[in-house]
DNA sequence: CCGTATCCATTTGGATACTG
DNA sequence: CAGTATCCAAATGGATACGG
C-alpha cells in the first residue's frame, strides 16, 4: 500500500464538481449561493416555509431564539434572491404572509438532504469532538 | 408561555423535517451542524477533498483565495469533528495529507446535491436581485 | 401586527511575521 | 513544507426603543 504520491504540481483539479468550479469572476457557484443561504438563519427559515406559508409573528415563534431584527433581515434578503414572496394585506392590523417561491421549493430538497444527514449523524460528531478534545487536553 | 396567539391559518407545522427539528436542548441537529460546516470554507474545503487526499499547499492552491490560517482553522474544525483525517509524514520537509473520513465521504453526497442546484440556479438568483434592486431603486 | 433605527459586544478572518 | 502567533479591521447579530 504505498502511497508515494509525487502529484503536487498545482494540478487543476478542480471542476470535477459541479457547482464548485470558478468562473471567469473567481468566485464559484457554491460560494455565491452559500454567501446568500449559509447564515444563521436562512435555511431555518426557508425548511420552515416548505410546508405552508407563514405570517411574520408565527414563523418568527416557529424558530427558537432568532430575533426580530434578524427575521427582517434574512426574510428580505431571501425576498431579494427570489427564494421568498412577500405578501401584504393592509387590513388594519395589517397581516403579511411569507411564501417559498418555485425555486424556494426547490432548494429545500436539497436542504432537507442535509437536514437528514445532519439528524443521523450529529451523534457521529459529538463523539468525534468528544475524543478529539480529551486527546488534546 | 405565550397564549395570546391568534393562529389564523398557520398550524404548528414542526417536526416535520427531520433534522430541524429541536431537542431538549433548545437546539435542533441541523443548526448545530451548520455551526460546524457552514462557515466560509468548510464545503470547500470537503469538495476539494472527496476525489483524493491532499497535502496542506496543494489544498491552499486548489482554494482560491483562502488564507494560511483560514486553511489551517478550517482543517483542524473538520478534523476535530472526524470528518477529515490528519497524516503527518515524519520526512524533511514533512508531508502532511488530509483525507476525508468515511463521514466525510458520506456529507460530501448532500453537499454535491447542494453544489448542483447552485450551479443550476445561480443565474435565476443573480436575476431576482437585480429585479429586487432595480424595484428598490 | 410588522416592522425600522440605533447602539454595542462578540466573532470573523485577512495581513504579517516568525518557527521546526 | 506546514504550520503558529499576534494584531486589527470589518462583519455579525442581540438588545432596546420607537413608528405606521
Amino acid at each position: 500500500m504505498d502511497v508515494n504520491v509525487k502529484t503536487e504540481g498545482a494540478a487543476p483539479l478542480l471542476h470535477t464538481h459541479p457547482g464548485f468550479e470558478r468562473g471567469a469572476n473567481g468566485s464559484c457557484p457554491m460560494r455565491d449561493v452559500l454567501d446568500r443561504i449559509g447564515d444563521t438563519w436562512s435555511l431555518l427559515v426557508i425548511i420552515n416555509l416548505q410546508p405552508a406559508p407563514m405570517r411574520f409573528n408565527a414563523l418568527r415563534r416557529s424558530i427558537e431564539g432568532i430575533s426580530q431584527r434578524m427575521l427582517t433581515v434574512t426574510l428580505r434578503s431571501l425576498e431579494r434572491d427570489g427564494l421568498v414572496r412577500r405578501t401584504v394585506r393592509p387590513t388594519t392590523p395589517p397581516e403579511v404572509e411569507y411564501a417559498l417561491t418555485d425555486i424556494g421549493q426547490s432548494i429545500a430538497v436539497p436542504i432537507a438532504a442535509l437536514g437528514l444527514w445532519a439528524q443521523r449523524n450529529q451523534p457521529l460528531l459529538q463523539q468525534a469532538r468528544e475524543r478529539f478534545d480529551a486527546t488534546n487536553a
